[in-house]
DNA sequence: TCTGGGGTCCTGTTTCGC
DNA sequence: TCTGGCGAAACAGGACCC
């Protein structure tokens, strides 16, 4: 999917479309998850620093992330994948790769451009958005391809033609070849594919290592015979935070750990897992980051379990100075629920039972502002009572902005009100399109 | 106003058990 | 009983991706 996220919210608010559009996190150490390709064009970019990009394009519509919008879309589009073949394997929400010979979806170049076409017809009309579509023989190519026919296009990479198309392209065009990679192997003197093919295995091993010398080396040569494999099983669950101001006061770095701990265990707990080791993550006020593990006996779900394993991690982590982040994980995934009767019998009456309630904790008064931005975020949906429904499109100061328009509508107009106006209530967003189930899927593939 | 959140994989070192 | 060696886990850190 082009610029998802951003594409999302256009799509579900005409005001935007056409628009600079940055979707990310809005507080002070907000980054950039998209920007839309009129946001782009200002040079804002994915990963961006918030206020980076608010310098660049003042004047775009910034908007928290809304995963579950996302999550609906990109299910639908799942769906017409799965009509393609039984192999598909998700790289994300909106990125997905699919093995259409497994699925006799297509058997050549001819047939394989023409189940690409409709297969975007059918992501536009059932989702209104647009998806790029790249076809080549191998996982690798099949996403370079991809990359190359953003936005909007369908990019085929002929057998045969492999190694001339890649031969010019920099490095960093290989999926796996990040900045370090890059800037380590400009430094050897290798910039383009065809560098890297010359260069030679022993010498990519020697510079990078066996894994990734091996990988990159096969990658130049337009070698990956990667099977495409669908549902892969999760190997570990995490969450972490990062706080608008460090925290230092220690106390409080231990209650932020419980929460998280409980967080994670009630996200494991949905997935139906436990696992064995416990990872508690620490960003320190430089940036500096640093990791503590501790493997249980046997796999946990127990919530006490974790809480206490990552009290004792952070009794080994100096946090003098402040912390920016915390986070933590599980690892060790077992794939079944196994009873931790040590652990059990170490938490009798003592384990809490951790509910879906979420963890709100009461507001200081100071955090009024924050408050509002909680209840509401820019780019929400909202109902009134009498204007019907709208998205909100700033809030502060006791008052929200609320423009009154739908996927369907011409622009809206805006109208402010106070936050506490009982006639204002957050709402779930609209389909894009009138009719989802009405598409016909019949045929694709066939 | 410098740098999110949720993951995966790899590597080097240390620890542990046989 | 002591020691050595070895391989597998465990642990920590880092690169990368969306």
């Amino acid at each position: 999917m082009d610029a998802f996220y951003a594409s999302a919210e256009q799509a579900s608010k005409p005001s935007l479309r056409g628009k600079a559009v940055v979707v990310g996190g809005l507080g002070p150490r907000g980054v950039v998850a998209t920007a839309s390709y009129e946001a782009r064009v200002f040079g804002v970019r994915s990963a961006m620093p918030m206020a980076q990009a608010r310098r660049l394009a003042p004047n775009a519509a910034y908007l928290v992330p809304r995963f579950g919008f996302y999550r609906a879309i990109s299910e639908q589009v799942m769906r017409l994948l799965h009509a393609l073949s039984p192999l598909v394997e998700p790289l994300s929400l909106d990125e997905a790769f699919v093995d259409l010979e497994a699925g006799e979806a297509a058997w050549d170049a001819t047939s394989a451009r023409l189940v690409g076409e409709r297969l975007r017809a059918d992501i536009r009309a059932v989702t209104g958005l647009t998806g790029s579509v790249g076809l080549a023989a191998s996982k690798m190519l099949a996403k370079i391809a991809s990359e190359e026919a953003k936005p909007d296009g369908l990019v085929l990479i002929e057998p045969g033609t492999e190694r001339a198309m890649l031969g010019p392209m920099s490095v960093r065009t290989l999926p796996g070849v990040g900045p370090a990679t890059g800037d380590h192997l400009r430094r050897a003197g290798i910039t383009t594919v065809d560098d890297l093919a010359e260069a030679g295995e022993d010498e990519l091993v020697r510079l990078l290592g066996k894994a990734h010398g091996h990988a990159l080396h096969a990658m130049a040569l337009a070698h990956d015979d990667r099977p495409v494999v669908a549902e892969r099983e999760a190997k570990s669950v995490s969450v972490e935070d990062t706080y608008d101001v460090d925290i230092h006061d220690r106390l409080r770095v231990g209650l932020e750990v419980q929460r998280l701990a409980d967080r994670c265990v009630r996200r494991l707990r949905a997935a139906g897992l436990s696992g064995r080791t416990i990872v508690l993550k620490v960003r320190r006020y430089d940036f500096s980051t640093l990791t503590r593990s501790e493997t249980l006996r046997g796999p946990t779900d127990d919530p006490a379990v974790v809480r206490e394993a990552a009290a004792r991690l952070l009794d080994s982590v100096d946090t003098t100075g402040g912390v920016r982040l915390l986070g933590v994980g599980v690892s060790g995934l077992a794939d079944y629920t196994q009873e931790d009767l040590f652990a059990q019998a170490a938490g009798e009456g003592v384990a809490e039972q951790v509910t879906d309630e979420g963890d709100r904790r009461e507001e200081p008064a100071e955090e009024q502002q924050a408050v509002v931005e909680r209840r509401w975020p820019a780019g929400h949906d909202v109902r009134h009572a009498e204007f019907g429904h709208g998205w909100v499109q700033g809030s502060g100061l006791g008052r929200v902005t609320v423009r009154f328009e739908t996927p369907g509508s011409e622009p809206g107009r805006v109208r402010t009100f106070r936050v506490d106006d009982p006639d204002l209530e957050p709402a779930d967003p609209l389909p894009l399109v009138e009719d989802a189930t009405g598409v016909s899927t019949e045929g694709v593939g066939a």
